[in-house]
DNA sequence: GATGAATGAGGATTCATTCAT
DNA sequence: AATGAATGAATCCTCATTCAT
């Protein structure tokens, strides 16, 4: 696929989630997507098999996003306290900085639309937290826990906040977030 | 409305938590609501405007039902720290046997089928709990976080592990939980 | 059918005539009719077979009192000259005083819902008018055409002149009047 | 719009005319028109937003050629008297040559499914003969009263005339049209 | 590759009519 | 006689998808 293929998907999948996002799957008809993409109806088609494929491979993508985003900067080197803390923080400013994305993904986590196959490959992208988790946990560092009651820990309570952000109901200021990360440490250290 | 009358009221809404669940909004036909009810589908108008009133209407009576036993046994008098564990086991089993509404509210909490309105009424179910927050941060008891922080810590990582477990990820046992509540409290406590 | 029958029998064609003019037989649900009327909607199906009936009936009532108003004074002594202008007056006046009648008459008389035979029986409530216009043909106080085009000069203007009226477009002043029975007077004597 | 696309559009509007004007408008389902138009029930709404702007598209077309047939050698160097009669034979013939239109006219004219911006479009079709009438007024040709009562005069016969012969209820030979029409120039000539 | 006109299956909703009370 | 809850057939319209250009 040369350049201006490659924008032309990209401009699908953004309109996809931007329209999708705001008014849901069966509220946005292919048509709109097109229009809105700049293209025509029938090109979709040529980059995707039916919608169901189109907003399944948006929910890969956007995964695989936030997956890239939330390991930056950190690596096997750092302290592993840091390195939770580099996690924690990756994924909240992402989110609080792609606001369609998240909603997107809180949305269709739960839908039938997403296929269990997409599902399984989107948890890859938490993979590496998930290796930390259970580094530290050998290393006593964090409560002998089942995995996914740390991870629980972890993840849950800043995507709830996330969303109570961008619906209004709150404001994160600088020492709130790190009060918040604190909690979290404190549910899980040992 | 007699007996009878909310019988098949019931009937209706029961169908369409169960089809509507497992199929998602727009691939359950009220026609397929009514025949699983076991009623014309031209009866379903006359108890619910249309489809969307159905949806939230049944989106009310989960969250209602989902905060009366939320609130089972849990009086002034408890001492706080009690309190709030009945509250958390509470939410939790209730969830644990009721899985198809727990999957209903996760899925169209973020949806847009749900209005404003109907969604601003469901949070009145947490009102209690959100009081009980209020108190014991006045009296120092837990941290001195805004109140969504605090619910967050309460509420999120319990969602994310009934909905593991419901996905036959993970099991919990009584240790496990007990152990879970625990990392919730260390989480807020002062 | 004792008098209160016959006034719920009155009230649902009140009623129909009310409704089905303003909006439309398919407009007008069966239960829309009951309600302004203050009878169940099955009490509708004990005066009348089915809805097509009740505005075949509801057209021969009509016309039945259109018949009986435009009659009203007319008699074989007064002069043939005097009586076309009773009529004609009787039945101006009527229509100007009865404008949802007229509407529902002018909407209908063309509409697939009136029967043929009702449309037929309806006629006959211009046959004193068509019996005077025979026999002033007869007496060569009137043009030699067909009676049908003698009825057109009589009955088509005025028609025309009220639907104008009613529909705001024209004010008709008593002088107006007499100028326009004038005019169709002069367009049918010899 | 290509010459197969109005061709389309046009087939669709044929078909709306036949079948509406013989069933009425809500005996008439989408689905039939498009079958009897030679399309997909789809594809109606690729040219008319709903049922409603069809049926109002096809009132202002019939309009506008019954406008354009009524005018057809009709110039200002003609003399009044000749140029009322051409107006008047125009409009009989045509109607006589166009039943299915006449019909649809004098159904829907009154029907509640015209809107008045389309009735009031509609309206223009006369504003050529409005303008004679003015005229021929102004130049005391005829008689002084108000312009509606004039047309009245002219319009109103005829249409009624036609609507008998199409009934079958009289055949208008050559002589007695030109009768007819000396009736209208006698009700309003001075 | 790209287009967008055309398709036609599918579904929410309405409403005339019935019938148990 | 009167009611009005219940029925389910009927229809408008939308929209994913195709395919001729």
């Amino acid at each position: 696929m040369n350049t201006k293929q490659l924008e032309k998907k990209e401009a699908i999948l953004e309109a996809t989630l931007q329209l999708i996002t705001e008014n849901g799957f069966h509220a946005t008809p292919m048509s709109q997507i097109a229009k809105a993409a700049g293209v025509a109806a029938g090109t979709i088609y040529l980059y995707f098999k039916n919608k169901e494929e189109l907003i399944n491979e948006l929910y890969r993508v956007l995964k695989a996003r936030l997956g890239k985003a939330m390991s930056q900067g950190v690596s096997p080197e750092i302290p592993v306290r840091i390195a939770f803390e580099k996690f924690w923080y990756n994924v909240l400013y992402y989110q609080l900085k792609n606001p369609l994305a998240f909603r997107f993904l809180e949305q269709y986590a739960n839908s039938p639309f997403i296929m269990q196959s997409t599902l399984e490959e989107g948890m890859k992208s938490f993979l590496p937290l998930m290796e930390l988790v259970k580094l530290a946990k050998q290393e006593k560092m964090i409560k002998d826990l089942p995995e996914y009651v740390l991870f629980a820990f972890l993840h849950a309570p800043i995507s709830f906040l996330i969303k109570m952000q961008l619906q209004g109901k709150l404001t994160l200021d600088e020492n709130t977030i790190a009060q918040t990360f604190q909690g979290c440490w404190d549910a899980i250290k040992n």
